[in-house]
Order: structure tokens, then C-alpha cells, then sequence
RNA sequence: GCCCUCGUGGUGAAAUUGGUAGACACAAAGGACUUAAAAUCCUUGCCCUUUUGGGAGUGCCAGUUCGAGUCUGGCCGAGGGCACCA
């Protein structure tokens, strides 16, 4: 009997798919399309097991779809631009895109040999110019729209390495190269105008069906739209400022006003810049940080002025204005008013400041005199202690009525705010997109002209330096144009702005002109399945999202504006972790066990390991498994039905060496049953009856997949796969038709080849098949039987189970039920009172 | 603090959506084969009963229903997202 060698088979295969470019696909109208995307990856160095999980549960997708004769399109590319190049490059002495390339080319080994059915005809690579030349024509179509802008803002400086940080750069206020305390800064930067669609983001997120709620409330959350309204209040104390316009979602509670506080960036601080004492409370403020966590425990302080505000409602109440840390200038007005009876931040101020508490809001089962102490009262009920407001009804009607007061009033006006922020894409780094734009001697932006497009990035450049090495390639830096001198743009584009757009590029990777061929997107877009981490949820979909509608914005030939039809999220790969003694993290290969329990240094007994929580795979804590390795170990058949078993595909899963194994072995025993069947397919013998058998569970088996398929259980799939196999393993004993036994077990390889294509076409070549057959068909009749087992349930109690006739009806089953040896005595001299039937499943009678 | 998701054996998990709870697999224990080990195969898996059988049981407490892992309300616990957003 001969062993099933995956080595041999799979490279067998991989080489003629790749021979035949057997996975190509090419614009057919005639045929339904159906557009297969996993995140693409960035090229580290080496596949990891998130991507074989990733690009695994994409592959069955993408397979399936083929057999049921869809057009599929399934690429490949790579997400080349970034920091960790520029960072790996200074290191190694490297040029980044030497190391980008190396890394490309030893990646993409890895993934042909998972054996994924990629078109590699459609690779992209973002670092490319052939990409990128393409994104500066969407940035310069944006500046011309008026989507694109430049603003002054606030970002994390490093002082040390004169460059800007991202917030999750920023480890306990400090960088995380350099350890230098970061300091805020005011950046020129470039932004694009997302905010501009915050309400169709939002309202269009509805139509997404085939999203993840989770995605979907979590996009929700950061565009944050709140129903509101802006009010402007009469300022004392200084003739140039007659009043601040502040944004509130609580008019309702405006008789509780007792101050008014204003964000230390307030247009107004320029008043009291000559003021030593606000100066330094404005350092004070700074030195809070930027981190969310040193904001959500920092105490709140405030730096009173000399100004009052008055309540538009009763002008001859007066209050105090402070600038207060906890006001933001980047939402609303930067400027809020304060009640703190009803509103917890406000309170805390009031108690440290010792302002006045004034109650506006009563619960509905209290009496007028409830009177809030230290704790905001924040629910619902009645408007108290507010004149024209008194009696009404908390939130639901409160907040609109006195919207309409204050507009009938004219001191303000309804008013939507969102969360949602410009995304600022400018980078102080070297390897990404150059933004092309170059400023003329008065320092003003121009977008570089078409003769000069692209903006190639310079090669071989000095990253020794502080700050943006592009700054130090005075001969790239200046230019001249028409006779006039320009500094060009070293900032380069955000790496999110290469992964906003990549779906397009796949659709027509070739066109030369544009970054995406008009017919090309009509057909292939929208993606109608896109796969990949949750980590992604929010930032790369949005922006992605923001991105269709701005190539789309004031151009009628774009149709579509959702990118991604549907959406799914797959879980992490975790693995446990292993410290020495010392508390240095170990690689799994370097620990052994004997019992299971306890763990031991590789060859060393008595050094004695612990083991730590399972967690997602990371090379600081060392908990990583090599894919190439085990694929080396076990094929790529065998990982792939690894990845998928167990646990659901949206859920983290256990990375197990035992599973490994099971899997292995799982497929070697599928070969032995592959060779007997093989053996007996010449059979002659009749046996109706165990035929019946066979397509009837085969028929369901199909159901099964279609149906757990469609819902990404694939887990279920690698189940009943082994039910099958247990299940033919013991039909075998039967005498059976050959061609019937084949027949059938044409229709599993073909279902179980988009989890195993290796295995899968090995055992069709080995039966003289030479293409893999389409989807079978669910054969309805061939699931029905004449014979059905019934639950019976007496008093709802489930006492036993009942062979009887398919669809037989209620009265006969009862029937049957009191002669059954041991129902019927269960019954005998007892009242039926009622019974529930479920045809063909279960009664449930009622005795007395 | 707000929002979301999830609690089922020793473990990962099924349960076609209100109808046989624990499919399938991992681990464990016992057994068969073997001189032995590995590999392979079989059996077991809560409580009571020698067996036949009976009972409890899906985080906890109530409710709806002939019937609840599944629906409703409350509580407890875990994970994730957002977080001074006015």
C-alpha cells in the first residue's frame, strides 16, 4: 500500500497550476463575476500564521466559488511602503527597497507553497511607481475638488528624533526609540477631508448586510454623531470679545449653567498670552500629554478669567469663564458650557473650584425639592427650577422643545456634530508616496504639473539622518520650473492612503494611464467578499470607504461607493507562552514536556519552565510557529485543514501540535481510503439498499457544506468531513455497486478540494478524472426516507425514540406509540390530554 | 464611565435558529494486538442502580411556552472597542 507523499504531490501541483495558470482570470460580462480579497500583507521578512489562517479561509472561499462556476477574481500584492523598512534598512546598512524586494520574493514562495489559487499575473506592490505615480493623480484630483487641505496641528513631537509620532509610538509620554519626553507641537500638515462625508459613512453603513455588527457599531462609535445645538453667549470683560459660541447636546439644562469653559487653544487665549500665570497653566496643560490614558486619570483644572458669561435664557445671571484642560479645541467650538448638576466632568470641576450646583432635572419619582449633591444626575425625567422649561419630559421631549425656544429666540441654532476627524496623511519618513506638491519661494503650495508627474522617490539615499531624510537630498528637494525655483514636498503619504484604494488597482493592474480602467471596476467592484483582522475594523475600512467617495466626488461615471460587499473578520492565531526562570521568553521549540504538565528546557530536566497564558503569536513574547517549517513537516494540505478545524474562523484559535498531528494523520488515512475505494470501483453486486444508504448520507453531507459554507462555519466542514470518513470507512464492509460507490465519492473529493486542493487532485488524476467536476447539487428525494425516528417527549420530558413511517400523521403515530413495549406502558391507563406533533421529528404528549 | 460581543464536559467546540444537548476532534483512563514499546483499533467519561432503568444538567435567579443552550427581564463573570466628544 503506498503512503501518501505530500512532497511530492504538492509541489507536483503547485507546479502545473502555476505551469497552466490555472487561476487566471480575465473580464468575462458572460459569466458572474465574484471578487475574492484577503488583506494584502506587508512584507516583513516571512509569512506568519495569521496570514496562513488569513489567506486559508480566503482560498475556500475563492475555490468553492470557482466550482460553482463563478468568474473568480482572487489577487495577491503587497503593502510595501513604511517604517519598518526605513528601520530594518538603518539597521542592516540596507537600501529599503532592497530589503522590501528581498522580502517580497521570499514571501511569495511561501504563500505558492500553501497552495493558494492567487492570479500572480494581477501582483501588485505598493513601493512601485507603477502604483504610486497613480495615487498622486487621486491626491491632485482631491487638492483640485477641494478635498485635500492644509492646516496647522497637533502632533507628538520627538525632540531627540525630530519626528513625528503616531499615538500608539508614544509609551508613558516619552517615544519609544528615542525615550525623549514627547512634546506637542504645531505641525504643518496635509488632510483629507473625510469629515466631509461623516453623515453617508454613517447612514450607508446600514445597507452593509454582510458587515459584522461588531465592525459596523465600532465605525459607528469613532464617526459619533451627536444631535445638538450651538449657542452663543454674551461675554463681559474685554470690548473686543461680544460673545463665545459653544456646542450642546444638554440645552434642556441651560437654567443650571454655572460656568462657561474654553479649551486652552481657544481662539480667545490670545488675550492672556502676555499672562505669566496662564502661560504657565498652559504648560501645565500640555505636560498632561497627549496619551488618551494620561487624559482619563488626569485631574481637572482650570484657570478662572476675568471674563462672565450670561445666560441667554436670564440675563442678569452672570458666570464665570475658565480655560479648563478638559476642553477639546478639536470638537464643537472648543468651548462648553458647564452644568454641573447633570453632567459628571462639569461636577468635578465645580466641587475643586466651589461653584455653584443648581438642579434642573428631577427622576420621575421624586418631588421638586431633589436637589443633586456630588454625584451628576445624568438620567431621564423632569425639568425642574427652569421657568418656561419646568414639567417637560427628560430626554424625549426637553431637549428638541428648548432647541425650538432658543432658535424662535435667535440665540442659536439646531446643530449635528461628529467625532470624526480630517485624516492628517502627512509623514515625516522617507519610504512612502511623495506628496506632489512644491511651494514657490513665498512658501506656497502648488501641485507639481503634469510634466513633472511622477514624483519619483529618490534612491539610495542617507538615512543617518535626524528627522526626514528626503530633507537632506537637496538635489530631489529643489527644483526649477518655467525659470522659477520650487522646494518640493518631503512629507510623504500615510501608508493607509496605498491601502485605500489597492482593490481598484487589481481590477486592471496593467492600465497605464489611470490607476483603474472604467470597465475593468464595473464589472469586478464591488469586493464581494473581503477578509481579514479585526484590527483593521476601523481605520483602514473607513478610510477606504472615504476613499471611493472622493475619487467618486463630482465625477458621474464612478457608480458604486462601497468597496467591500461583505466583510469578514477572522480571529487570531495564539500559542502559549513559556518563561525561563528567569523570566526570559522561550520559543516553543525550545521547551519539552513528558506528561503534558510540566514543562522543562529542551534536554535540560531540571530546568524548569513556566508556562503563561496562550496569546497571539508575537515574536517579542517568542510564542511563534513557522509556517514554511511546518508545511516542510506536515504539507500544506495538512495545514490548511489544521488552521480551519476546531474553532470558528472569527474566533481565536490554539495553535496545537497534537491538532497538527490529527490533521496529518487525517489525511494519510484519507489516502487509504482512497486506494480501497479505488479497488472496488469494478464491483458488480446489487444492494439497494445500502445504495439508498449511501446517497442519502452523501446528499446530506453536500447540504451540510452548502449550508455551513455560506455561513463561514468551516470548522463544521472539517467535521463532517471526518463523519464522512467514518462513515464510508464502515459502509465499506457492505457489498456495493462500484460505480455507484464512485460516483459518489466524486461528489466528497469535490467538496473537500477547496480545504485540500493537493490531496484533492492527487485522488481525481489517480481516478482518470483530469479537471476537478463542478458543485454537485443537493438531491432533495435522495435525503428523504421512508423510515424516521421520533422523539417522544411525555409531559415534555423526552422518554424514549420511535421508528415509524415517513410523514405518517399524528393519530397513527399515537397509535404506534401505545403498543410500543416500553412507551406504551408509560401511557397504558393515563389520560391523553393533548399532544404537539412535529412532523417527522418528535411528539410531545400530555398525561394525567 | 459609555458601547459591543460572549459564558455549553478536562480542552477546542457542535446543536440548520424554539423540538434528541455535548456532533466532530484534542487530552485522559481502561482494554485488545505486541516479548516490549511505538503505531493502530475498541470502550469509558455527572449522580443513583449489579443490569434493565431513573435523575440532575448549557454562568446565576425569575418569566413566557406543551417544550428554552436558543426568547424576555434582572444579576454575576470574561473579552473587545471608545474614552474629559460637552
Amino acid at each position: 500500500m503506498n503512503r501518501y507523499n505530500f512532497k511530492v504531490v504538492e509541489k507536483k501541483w503547485q507546479d502545473i497550476w502555476e505551469k497552466n495558470k490555472t487561476y487566471k482570470s480575465s473580464f468575462n460580462k458572460n459569466k458572474k463575476k465574484f471578487y475574492c480579497l484577503e488583506m494584502f500583507p506587508y512584507p516583513s521578512g516571512k509569512i506568519h500564521m495569521g496570514h496562513v489562517r488569513n489567506y486559508t479561509i480566503g482560498d475556500v472561499l475563492s475555490r468553492h466559488k470557482i466550482l460553482q462556476d463563478y468568474n473568480v477574481l482572487h489577487p495577491m500584492g503587497w503593502d510595501s511602503f513604511g517604517m519598518p523598512a526605513e528601520n530594518a534598512a538603518r539597521e542592516n546598512k540596507l537600501d529599503p527597497k532592497v530589503w522590501t524586494e528581498k522580502n517580497i520574493s521570499v514571501m511569495k514562495n511561501q504563500l505558492k507553497m500553501l497552495g493558494l489559487s492567487i492570479d500572480w499575473d494581477r501582483e501588485i506592490s505598493t513601493c512601485s511607481q507603477e502604483y504610486y505615480k497613480h495615487q498622486q493623480d487621486f491626491f491632485l484630483e482631491m487638492y483640485e475638488k477641494g478635498l485635500v487641505y492644509r492646516k496647522e496641528n497637533y502632533v507628538n513631537w520627538d525632540p531627540v528624533d525630530e519626528t513625528v509620532l503616531a499615538n500608539e509610538q508614544v509609551i508613558d509620554g516619552k517615544g519609544w526609540r528615542s525615550g525623549a519626553l514627547v512634546q506637542r507641537k504645531k505641525l504643518n500638515q496635509w488632510f483629507f477631508n473625510i469629515s466631509k462625508f461623516s453623515e453617508d459613512l454613517l447612514t450607508e453603513l446600514d445597507n452593509l448586510s454582510s458587515w459584522p455588527n461588531k465592525v459596523k457599531s465600532m465605525q459607528k462609535n469613532w464617526i459619533g454623531k451627536s444631535f445638538g445645538c450651538e449657542i452663543d453667549f454674551k461675554i463681559e470683560g474685554n470690548k473686543d470679545v461680544k460673545s463665545i459660541r459653544c456646542f450642546t447636546t444638554r440645552p434642556d439644562t441651560l437654567f443650571g449653567f454655572s460656568f462657561l469653559a474654553l479649551s486652552v487653544d481657544h481662539p480667545i487665549s490670545k488675550y492672556f498670552e502676555d499672562d505669566d500665570k496662564f502661560i504657565a497653566f498652559k504648560k501645565e496643560c500640555s505636560k498632561t500629554g497627549t496619551t488618551e490614558e494620561s487624559i482619563a486619570h488626569g485631574e481637572k483644572i482650570g484657570f478662572k478669567t476675568n471674563l462672565t458669561a450670561i445666560n441667554p435664557f436670564d440675563e442678569r445671571k452672570k458666570v464665570p469663564v475658565f480655560f479648563a484642560n478638559f476642553v477639546l479645541m478639536d470638537y464643537g467650538f472648543g468651548a462648553v458650557f458647564g452644568c454641573p448638576a447633570h453632567d459628571q466632568r462639569d461636577m468635578d470641576f465645580a466641587i475643586k473650584y466651589n461653584l455653584k450646583i443648581k438642579t434642573v432635572v428631577k427622576p420621575n419619582n421624586e418631588d421638586k425639592n431633589f436637589k443633586v449633591k456630588d454625584k451628576a444626575y445624568t438620567e431621564g425625567g423632569e425639568i425642574i427650577n427652569s421657568e418656561f422649561l419646568d414639567g417637560f419630559k427628560v430626554p424625549e421631549e426637553s431637549i428638541i422643545k428648548t432647541i425650538n425656544i432658543i432658535e424662535e429666540r435667535k440665540l442659536g441654532k439646531k446643530k449635528i456634530n461628529f467625532r470624526l476627524k480630517d485624516w492628517g496623511v502627512s509623514r515625516q519618513r522617507y519610504w512612502g508616496c511623495p506628496i506632489p506638491i512644491m511651494y514657490d519661494e513665498t512658501g506656497k503650495p502648488h501641485p507639481v504639473p503634469k510634466d513633472l508627474l511622477p514624483v519619483i522617490l529618490p534612491e539610495n539615499v542617507n538615512l543617518e539622518t535626524k528627522g526626514n531624510p528626503l530633507d537632506y537630498v537637496k538635489d530631489w528637494k529643489m527644483i526649477e520650473y518655467k525659470g522659477e525655483k520650487y522646494k518640493r514636498e518631503t512629507d510623504t503619504l500615510d501608508t493607509f492612503v496605498d491601502s485605500s484604494w489597492y482593490f481598484l488597482r487589481f481590477c486592471s493592474p496593467n492600465e497605464k494611464s489611470y490607476g483603474y480602467n472604467q470597465d475593468d471596476i464595473d464589472y469586478w467592484m464591488p469586493v464581494d467578499q473581503y477578509i481579514g483582522g479585526v484590527e483593521h475594523a476601523i481605520l483602514h475600512l473607513l478610510y477606504s470607504r472615504f476613499f471611493m467617495r472622493a475619487i467618486g466626488y463630482k465625477k458621474d461615471s464612478f457608480k458604486f461607493i462601497e468597496p467591500f460587499d461583505g466583510l469578514f473578520t477572522q480571529g487570531m492565531v495564539c500559542h502559549e507562552t513559556y518563561k525561563d526562570k528567569k523570566g526570559n521568553w522561550l520559543r516553543p521549540d525550545e521547551v519539552d514536556t513528558k506528561d503534558g504538565k510540566n514543562y522543562f528546557i529542551k534536554n535540560k530536566l531540571n530546568d524548569i519552565v513556566r508556562v503563561g497564558p496562550s496569546e497571539s503569536m508575537s515574536k517579542s513574547k517568542k510564542n511563534t510557529i513557522d509556517p514554511e517549517q511546518i508545511i516542510q513537516n506536515y504539507g500544506a494540505d495538512s495545514v490548511r485543514l489544521f488552521i480551519l478545524s476546531d474553532s470558528p474562523p472569527e474566533k481565536d484559535i490554539q495553535w496545537s501540535e497534537q491538532g497538527m498531528v490529527a490533521s496529518y494523520k487525517f489525511i494519510q488515512k484519507l489516502w487509504l481510503l482512497h486506494e480501497e475505494i479505488k479497488n472496488r470501483i469494478n464491483d458488480k453486486s446489487n444492494n439497494t439498499e445500502a445504495e439508498n444508504k449511501l446517497e442519502r448520507f452523501i446528499n446530506e453531507t453536500i447540504n451540510k457544506f452548502d449550508y455551513n459554507l455560506e455561513k463561514f462555519n468551516y470548522n463544521v466542514l472539517i467535521a463532517s468531513l471526518h463523519e464522512t470518513y467514518n462513515f464510508l470507512n464502515s459502509f465499506l464492509k457492505n457489498k456495493i455497486n462500484g460505480q455507484i460507490l464512485l460516483k459518489n465519492y466524486l461528489k466528497i473529493l469535490t467538496i473537500l478540494s477547496p480545504i485540500i486542493p493537493h490531496f484533492a487532485t492527487e485522488c481525481f488524476e489517480s481516478l482518470g478524472v483530469d479537471k476537478t467536476p463542478n458543485w454537485p447539487e443537493v438531491d432533495k428525494n435522495r435525503i428523504k426516507t421512508d423510515i424516521v425516528n421520533y422523539v417522544v417527549q411525555i409531559n415534555g420530558k423526552k422518554k424514549g425514540i420511535i421508528e415509524s413511517k415517513h410523514n405518517i400523521d399524528e393519530k397513527d403515530l399515537l397509535d404506534q406509540i401505545t403498543n410500543d413495549k416500553s412507551l406504551g406502558k408509560i401511557i397504558k391507563g393515563k389520560k391523553i390530554e393533548k399532544s404537539f406533533f412535529v412532523k417527522n421529528k418528535l411528539i410531545n404528549i400530555l398525561i394525567k
